[in-house]
Formats: C-alpha cells, structure tokens, sequence
DNA sequence: GCAAGGTTTGAATAGTGCCG
DNA sequence: CGGCACTATTCAAACCTTGC
C-alpha cells in the first residue's frame, strides 16, 4: 500500500521543491520519491568516476544519506539533481584519493560486467539483425565512453546521457561555460576516434531495476 | 526576426618533457 | 638549470539551431 502510494506520486507532476518541503515537514517517505528519480542519474554520473560496482553503491548510497541529512540547507531555488550529484562527486572524488589512484582501463575492464550507461530505447519492433547491431553499437559506444578521460567522461555523460544543459554541468562540476563547451566538444572527437579504434568485445555497465531498488531500499532503511 | 542555448574554432596560456 | 618544442587547457567570440 505504501508502495503504491510512493508510486503513483512519483508519476504525478509533483516537483522536488514540494517534495522537499514536504520530507521537511515530516514525510520523510517522500525521500524515496527522490532517491529513484535521480538514481539512473547518480549512478551514470558516479560510474564516471569510478568503476567498482561495490564503490560505486557505496557512494551513492551515502551520498543520499547525506543529501537527506542535509536537506534542510538545501536551497529550494536551484535545481536538486545538481546539488545530488555535486556532493556525489565530492564522495566519488574521495574514494578515489582513499584509493591513491586513477583507475586505468584495462584494470576496469575485467570488472565491468552489466552496468549499462546506456539505453536501448524500446526495441521491439526491430528484427533481430537490427537489434543484434542495435546492441554491438551500444557495446562500442560504452567501450568508447569508458576509455575518455574522466574529465571528458564525465561532461559527454552529463550532457548527452543525461540531457543536463551547459549551464548545469559547468555549475555541478563547479568549471566555466567556456570549459564544458570545449570538453564537449573534445570528447565527441575523441569518441569518434575511438569508435574506430575498438573492437574488443566486453559487456559493460548495466543498471537494472533490482540494483535501483537495492539502493533504494537501503537508503530509506538509513535515513 | 529575435533570443536563448548549443557548437565550433582560433588564440593565449600553462604544463611537460627533452636536450645541452 | 635554462631554453625550446610540443601538447593540453582555457577563454572568447563567431556561427548555428531551435522555439516562440
């Protein structure tokens, strides 16, 4: 019953601000609503900068612990999401020096299983020679992403995954306009130069509704 | 047609590695 | 260490696209 009243709100037009407010007036609940509509979000910005399953849960999982406890600071006039993944990257960036390293690609690919930054939009009406290049494409594509530097990852992710507008991610990632607009670019050439490069064949990234719920589920038992 | 947002490009500057 | 060449990064501005 508390599932579909979750539900059903999630789907109606109900903003983050009035659901804020609503969690600070004691619907902490409500928090649910928040964590699952940015967890595709989190996890793809999050799987930018590290590569680890396991790291990558723990620091969204924290991070919302964070934002939840924190949630009172929050200024109602800028944008949650944003907010969300700027102190998700501030966690991100300090597993990484934790770790005293930068993750180099071929240690990461052993790991990358079935975390996928990309998705297929409904493909059922394709054959399956459409589908079989659907996903070869997508496999490419992931292989490509991965092997970008962080900095471009990050910003290609940001912007052509996520759809965020320049202004966001200079903002989030804490840059000028100038400089998004030129790693942008940047990582659209180089992806395209490596799309011709690879031809490796690992599966990479997925991020299935169970590990969302997983997430979820221990983020409300937390907070 | 205009404004806003996005893309591309050129120039300036900073950083890095090599050589004497 | 200093000078030089090369590469990467940043910024500014021109150009393009889209929605109204």
């Amino acid at each position: 019953m508390e599932a579909l009243h979750i539900n059903s709100l999630n789907h109606q037009i109900i903003t983050d601000a009035e659901i804020i407010r609503r969690i600070l007036s004691g619907e902490k609940e409500l928090f649910e609503i928040l964590v699952r509509r940015n967890n595709q979000k989190l996890f793809r910005v999050v799987r930018s900068y590290l590569k680890d399953e396991a790291d990558i849960a723990d620091i969204m999982q924290n991070s919302y612990i964070k934002v939840f406890t924190k949630l009172y600071q929050f200024k109602l006039e800028s944008s949650f999401s944003t907010w969300l993944i700027r102190i998700a990257i501030n966690e991100a960036l300090a597993r990484l020096m934790e770790k005293g390293k930068v993750y180099h690609i071929n240690e990461q690919s052993e790991r990358l299983n079935k975390n996928s930054i990309l998705e297929i939009p409904d493909n059922r009406q394709m054959n399956p020679q459409q589908k079989m290049i659907h996903k070869e494409a997508k496999l490419l594509l992931e292989n490509a992403i991965d092997q970008l530097d962080t900095k471009y990852r990050v910003v290609y992710m940001m912007r052509e995954v996520e759809d965020m507008s320049l202004q966001d991610i200079a903002t989030t990632l804490d840059l000028s306009l100038a400089n998004v607009k030129v790693r942008l670019h940047r990582s659209k050439a180089m992806l395209k130069n490596k799309l011709f490069e690879i031809s490796s064949d690992k599966d990479i990234f997925e991020f299935g509704n169970s590990k969302c719920d997983r997430i979820t589920e221990y983020v409300m038992q937390n907070i």
